[in-house]
RNA sequence: GCCUCUGUAGUUCAAUGGAUAGAACGAAAGUUUCCUAAACUUUAAAUUUGGGUUCGAUUCCCAGCGGAGGUACCA
């Protein structure tokens, strides 16, 4: 039983024993006594005012006296104002650490018969263009979510939903066919996602000049919304869109020439995107493509419709009517029959309730989905899907640049592959100014500056709450000091270090007994309540869905260990017992900022 | 217009309704006979405004101001 608990307990027997009231253990206030206090643990007095109708002093000192009396646990208590601080003993603390160190699977849940399923669909990649920086921030707190999941408990699948087919695919492939020349991945080199987004750009470039060139003459004399008009007339009559709506339509048809056209070009998106999944360390348990899933969506819109859920207006869309939940009407099928976003996600629904026993389903998608969200949950509950109602979606804000939003207009978005391969190049840059590394093999040396690079973007990215939109400096990025990966990365490299040259002077740090009177610091007391409070830190990120918990949790215990490890010695400590301790802490901080980061994704360097 | 989210040091981020609002970067000043100085120690510096709820509000509620997003045939 955890050490809080038995506080809680005890508290709640206090109260009844003196004054003879019976308290809710939930309504107990336990928490973490601050810095600048002595003790451990403390308890807020105020809610217990009524029953003891004392002044709040006086009714804290009354449960601090009768606890320490009752608990052994407990060595002294203060009391200030209406907080009870109460000092946890020694060999208290010493029992957690051990329990802790011989704990092999510390801080993870084991998933049981009845735990849930929980479906986590992240990334949701066009087939257009290569990933960027809002694909990354998605990818990286998908991962890291499903992680938190799995270590809280729950059954995971990892999904993703492709959006392989529609108007942009075909853009790029006409412009592949018009202006291409044949080029392949291998003829040119380029990553297939690249090559694609270079011709959908190429497409954008000629289509624009194609619509200026379809402006009236008189087009800059025009006021506003005549400007507006001539323009949407000009895009309409543009024969570079119409080939490529022509395109969708064969596509649509089945067209063999297209299909396979289609395919190809996919084929080398994909190859693409796995290199770039492979790098960031994100993987896929079942990936799902909108091409397959949106006549499904029809489908299941129709028979929506044949319900009474959904109705149709007179130019054949079907609609939905959600005013009974305070939301507008919502487009499911255009008029022509076609399907939209909602349709499609609707359709795959469908197929993820056929081939899995889902029940929770998790969407990693950004804040501006945030409308799309609330009506899809509408929805699939009219349709029948259990997990409907409480379907998460997991919204993030937008990755701005100090310069402002990412445009892919203005050609400022930021590419996922050139900033992984900026982040690494500038790992290697800042190690050989400090002139770390020396002796070390070439093999090595590329590994830890993956490494390094890797942990800097991810814990840049997932330290700020998902929630919010976040500023991100590519230049400025790469700190290895403050609250960063690399300090908590340091700090293992540390720790592994120590641990080594203990062991090359053969102190066995296992099989160790402690006296219950070796004098241990305050500082060392707080690292192990740190450690203590591991599991808890995962359920929290898992319940808010917000895995920044976890890695502003393993910065406050790296930076604990780094003022510790300044402070004290660990292995020149004459006195055995003090130094066995000192290791095995220091062990089991290493244990945890391994276990911690490896939910974030983020891997620790042996040496750097 | 309407709906949703958001507003904390110069900057980037923290703070289950609790104590004197924490860190980091940047700024100023220090610490290498010492297990990795990518470290550590000091100093200066902040809750958008006005009400309300209560023992207590950065947090909850209302209103104003600022920022972001959405708003019916784009995904």
């Amino acid at each position: 039983m955890k050490i809080e608990e038995i506080m809680v307990n005890m508290v709640v027997q206090a109260i009844k024993a003196l004054y003879n009231q019976d308290v809710d253990p939930a309504s107990v206030q336990l928490q973490k006594t601050k810095k600048e206090f002595q003790g451990h643990f403390t308890v807020v007095v105020f809610p217990f005012l009524k029953m003891s109708r004392k002044s709040p002093e006086m009714t804290a000192s009354e449960i601090g006296v009768w606890l320490q009396k009752n608990m052994p646990a407990v060595s002294s208590y203060n009391v200030i104002k209406g907080f009870l601080n109460i000092v946890i003993s020694i060999p208290v603390w010493l029992r957690i650490l051990t329990d802790i160190n011989s704990d092999k699977s510390y801080g993870f849940t084991e998933p049981t018969d009845s735990s849930p399923l929980v479906m986590i669909e992240y990334s949701s990649p066009n087939t257009n263009k290569p990933l960027h920086l809002g694909h990354v921030r998605n990818n990286l707190l998908g991962a890291a979510l499903a992680n938190i999941m799995a270590a809280s408990g729950a059954k995971v699948v990892k999904t993703n939903i492709v959006n392989d087919r529609g108007i942009h695919i075909c853009k790029s492939m006409l412009a592949w066919q018009k202006w291409g020349n044949g080029a392949t991945p291998e003829s040119t080199g380029k990553k297939g996602d690249h090559l694609i987004g270079d011709y959908y750009v190429e497409f954008d470039k000629h289509y624009r000049a194609e619509v200026k060139s379809l402006l009236p003459e008189n087009y800059d004399e025009l006021d506003e919304k005549a400007q507006e008009a001539a323009k949407a007339a000009a895009e309409k009559q543009s024969p570079l869109m119409q080939e490529a709506h022509d395109m969708l339509v064969r596509w649509e048809q089945g067209d063999p020439e297209v299909r396979q056209l289609w395919k190809t070009m996919n084929d080398w998106v994909y190859a693409g995107f796995d290199e770039t999944y492979k790098r960031l360390g994100v993987s896929f348990d079942k990936i799902y493509y909108e091409s397959e899933t949106y006549l499904e969506g029809k489908e299941k819109v129709m028979e929506g419709l044949e319900k009474g859920f959904f109705f149709k207006k007179e130019d054949g869309s079907v609609w939905a009517d959600l005013a009974a939940e305070g939301l507008d009407q919502k487009l499911l099928l255009r008029s022509d029959g076609t399907s939209v976003y909602m349709t499609q996600d609707i359709g795959t629904a469908k197929l993820r309730f056929q081939d899995y026993p889902i029940d929770k389903m998790i969407y990693v998608v950004g804040n501006e989905q945030n409308y799309h969200f609330q009506v899809l949950s509408i929805l699939l509950d009219k349709l029948g899907f259990k997990w409907g109602k409480d379907l998460v979606h997991f919204s993030y804000g937008m990755v701005e640049l100090p310069e402002g939003k990412m445009k892919s207009r203005e050609g400022t978005v930021v590419d996922a592959d050139d900033l992984m391969d900026e982040m690494v190049e500038n790992a290697r840059v800042t190690s050989d100014e400090l002139g770390k590394l020396n002796g070390l093999s070439q093999e090595e040396i590329d590994d830890i500056m993956r490494i390094v690079g890797m942990g800097a973007l991810k814990y840049f990215i997932l330290k700020v709450d998902a929630r919010k939109n976040m500023t991100f400096n590519p230049k400025e990025s790469i700190d290895f000091n403050g609250n960063t990966g690399p300090f908590i990365q340091y700090t293992y490299a540390r720790i592994r270090s120590i641990l080594r040259k203990a062991s090359d002077d053969g102190i066995n740090i296992h099989d160790r007994l402690f006296s219950d009177d070796i004098m241990i610091s305050e500082k060392e007391i707080s690292i192990i309540q740190l450690l203590s409070e591991f599991k808890d830190v995962i359920l929290q990120a898992a319940t808010d869905y917000n895995p920044s918990v976890i890695a502003n949790y393993c910065y406050e215990l790296a930076k604990e260990f780094n003022q510790f490890y300044h402070d004290f010695s660990v292995l020149r400590e004459p006195e055995q017992g003090l130094k066995l301790f000192r290791l095995m802490l220091t062990e089991n901080v290493g244990k945890i900022l391994k276990l911690g980061t490896g939910l974030l994704g983020i891997e620790v360097p042996e040496r750097m």
